[in-house]
DNA sequence: TTATAATTTCAGTATTAAATTAAATTCTAA
DNA sequence: TTAGAATTTAATTTAATACTGAAATTATAA
């Protein structure tokens, strides 16, 4: 793997190597769900899902809707879709 | 992915996603090293080096075999090998 | 227009991780 | 048995992350 790719894959892991994280891309595997609906399922703050969200969105992992005055959060990048896939075949 | 599941991955995870560790197993992917060959291919010292080992020991990603005063050092897991090269065909 | 709901942003604190340097260990070979 | 090489460990400093609670923003609907 090339210097410049090794840089860039690491920051996308490390973008999903949290738990909280790991957790919300699991949930969004196979739907869009809300800041609120995402905390109904951890025990954090509405404050703290949204930043970790901002993570994964500077990275282009997740993408949001607007809806209404609800934001709907989904997986941006196929990819991601089935690394999680991946990792769950071989780690579970 | 059960909660359980969640924290083992993502603390596995963790463990490569750093760029001087993902480095380090694209290295490891088909030989082994020793502290100082590792070093020579990267601008940090051999006792940084040795810490990140360690790292990733701790995670049983990697196993050491001491020869002489060398210790060579490999991938302790067929998985991490396979995912290594699954995040460099979907990345790269 | 005002109240409310959802989300984000901000500021502060606490925690964890990374890198550096020096000292300690372990082994080899003179 | 001592000198040197390779590696690890320890201690320190610096930097990056995570979490919390409060305030600000945005949009809806009464």
């Amino acid at each position: 793997m090339l210097e410049e790719k090794v840089e860039e894959v690491s920051a996308l892991l490390k973008s999903f190597a949290h738990p909280l994280r790991l957790k919300i891309l699991c949930l969004l595997q196979d739907q869009e769900l809300t800041v609120g609906e995402i905390r109904e399922t951890v025990r954090t703050t509405n404050a703290n899902v949204s930043q970790h969200l901002t993570i994964m969105r500077n990275q282009s992992i997740i993408v949001s809707r607007k809806e209404a005055n609800l934001i709907y959060n989904r997986i941006a990048d196929e990819r991601i879709i089935e690394l999680v896939d991946i990792l769950e075949d071989l780690f579970c």
